[in-house]
DNA sequence: TTACGTGCAAACGTTTTGCACAAAC
DNA sequence: GTTTGTGCAAAACGTTTGCACGTAA
């Protein structure tokens, strides 16, 4: 029997309170929901999910609490190779892989050398550009094609 | 004594009629200007440059224009972290560096071993997050702060 | 009870589109 | 002469804001 209307997992009300934040209704949705699947949901996509599992917010809640949650450092925001926004709930550093046909964003955790991924020959001898500057972070992201779409594709044609 | 209203730079013209493009009014000075400066516009400051520069195009134009050039390879669309649209005219593969503080975003043509500048500890043993996707791109994108901003943080300090 | 969160509707800035006229071929 | 590009104004899009009401502490 669930007689409160707000947040029902304790894992994710104490880490909202961890973060400063009171933990309503669409916060422990919304975070519920980015940690739940590894997937890097842009707004759009969390407000059907949400509606569909039979919890929707509203769009201004949602956008509101995004803003908020990224603020806090609960959730990240960045911008896919797209231009849509998107968000995780993931803290540990990692790297995105981004399929050019579906759209779909997944994490890459990994792997191996560095140089059998991004070819030394893109970094050539010397370093001159990024003299002076104060580098803070470093992203890299990989677009292709997901298996799935792969499968899709080779059917149809 | 200029009497065409269209492309009066050669260069220019036939790299938009290499790419299978009108060389039109509009174009060229997209493409001139996009060629001049190894700077990556947005869609705005191209809007005020063309504009700066006598030579203004109405805003719908410009962005058919960006769309046709993009998708006949003359030019490259990107989206900086910031979520902006920005453009470019280089092909060579290369990669951006992007100011955090005045949002400047510039070229890293460069540079020494992939590992100076990006740590292998962000890229662990195995590979299987990639296993079955097609790679087709894969970007290094830095964020920092610029000389510029540097100095003039250190001087309001 | 007081501060804060929610949802609606309206506003916002950016990008796209429909259409008449003009330029390129 | 036919096809394509241009510019205006209007629309569409994703996101943000003002405000009245509801919920958390």
């Amino acid at each position: 029997m669930k007689t409160d209307m707000s947040c029902n997992d304790d894992r994710i009300r104490e880490r909202l309170v961890a973060h400063g934040l009171r933990p309503t209704r669409a916060r422990c949705r919304i975070l519920a929901l980015l940690s739940a699947r590894r997937e890097h949901f842009t707004p759009e996509a969390m407000y059907d999910a949400l509606r569909a599992e039979g919890t929707p917010i509203s769009i201004a809640t949602l956008y509101q609490n995004l803003a908020k949650l990224s603020e806090a450092g609960v959730i990240r925001r960045f911008v896919g190779p797209d231009g849509v926004n998107r968000y995780d709930a993931v803290t540990e550093p990692h790297h995105h892989l981004f399929c050019e046909v579906c759209g779909r964003m997944v994490d890459v955790l990994a792997k191996g050398p560095l140089s059998s991924v991004v070819p030394e020959a893109v970094f050539p001898e010397d370093r001159s550009d990024l003299a002076g500057w104060k580098i803070k972070g470093r992203k890299v992201e990989f677009t292709g094609v997901c298996p799935a779409c792969q499968a899709r594709l080779a059917r149809s044609a």
